[in-house]
DNA sequence: ATCCTCTGTAGACGACTGGTCTAATTTACT
DNA sequence: AGTAAATTAGACCAGTCGTCTACAGAGGAT
């Protein structure tokens, strides 16, 4: 039963997942996710206080995932911490697919719509935006460290370039295509020139 | 009576802009708009075809606008292109007001929510950012005529410089502090240091 | 001055969807 | 078999966008 709890829980978190990140919180109705995750209404509000405590959640859950991810990517040793920079931004610029218009971020496509929604959700995403940023600054650090990258403030660097990711995400999608992603990729190289920090 | 056309209708705009800036397109409600406008329903319908033609107009309006304050800012003579561009990422700067939430830049604010929902919008909203885009290069071509920015490919550096102030505004919406622009206006100087582009 | 037409105003209305909540049913375990 | 918890059904009403009919008033033509 609480397999069960878990199972419909995570399967509305998921299909709900699916749909804001294309027609963003406002966007989809409650209806519409119960209806594609074969969940009755009555059921949303016994796993979920309110709409906007599910896209808190959602976030939340989110976030978890994708910290577990760049941990596990940022941990791997054997290769300098440059390679495993690029290798994130690379992933990023791959996650781009031409045809779905889908944007997986969704720190890109909810951000502007929910900061002046709902204030948990507006601090979640921050947080969340925030420990990435975090992770980014340390593995630059790590690249100073191991003099893959050059010297100078990796917070910075970090906030800079995931800025610079985020617009370059936010202008793909306008164009609907992964010039933007390319251009980022291009200047992100040209940043980390072992030159000029 | 044409007069009173484009009045009301101008309004209408006026009105639209003011409350999508804070909630979003999908966010606001047509009867939220005329009641703020003091227009009746009828009317509405008299002026624009839809919601989507209502919001694309919308945009056209702003972009119109923008454009030219931009066009006004870089023909100014007596300066460097340098200080040129410079004054412009530092008015974006000084739009942000610390309690006001208002993301005044349309683009930062509906591009994520509207790419997917609606094609004309999206057209919309990337023919204006491309347009910047091209001023800000242009400003910078100037700059490496006059010697004030140093050489490159002006119109990556643009497109770069840009992506990354869109991703600072993103980040400020989050944070509801002006930080994140701040950092993005560093970058930019390091990004134009005269030794490096 | 009278009529006529066209622009713009007015808001009721329809069909539908939004999120929320209470009451009832089903399930699980004593 | 009885009780308590987990889960669901569906009512609820405010709100959605868009349509439609009615009418006010301005300007031109007769």
């Amino acid at each position: 039963m609480k397999q069960n709890y878990d199972n419909t829980r995570q399967h509305l978190l998921d299909t709900g997942h699916r749909m804001m990140v294309v027609k963003g919180f406002t966007g989809v109705g409650l209806n519409e996710i119960l209806q594609a995750a074969s969940v009755p209404k009555g059921s949303f509000y016994h796993y979920f206080k309110s709409k906007e405590q599910f896209g808190q959640s959602l976030l939340e859950d989110y976030f978890r995932n994708y910290l577990a991810n760049m941990d596990e990517r940022f941990a791997v040793t054997g290769n300098t911490a440059r390679e495993r920079l690029m290798g994130y931004w690379q992933k990023w610029l791959d996650s781009y697919c031409e045809p779905c218009d889908e944007q997986k971020c969704l720190v890109v496509k909810l951000s502007a719509e929910v900061a002046d929604l709902s204030e948990s959700m507006r601090l979640t995403l921050r947080d969340g935006a925030d420990q990435i940023i975090d992770r980014i600054a340390a593995c630059i650090e790590q690249g100073q460290r191991d003099t893959s990258l050059p010297q100078g403030d990796a917070y910075r660097t970090a906030t800079a370039l995931y800025q610079l990711w985020l617009g370059a995400s936010l202008l793909s999608k306008l164009h609907r295509n992964s010039r933007s992603l390319e251009n980022a990729m291009a200047t992100t190289q040209t940043m980390l020139a072992s030159d000029k920090a």
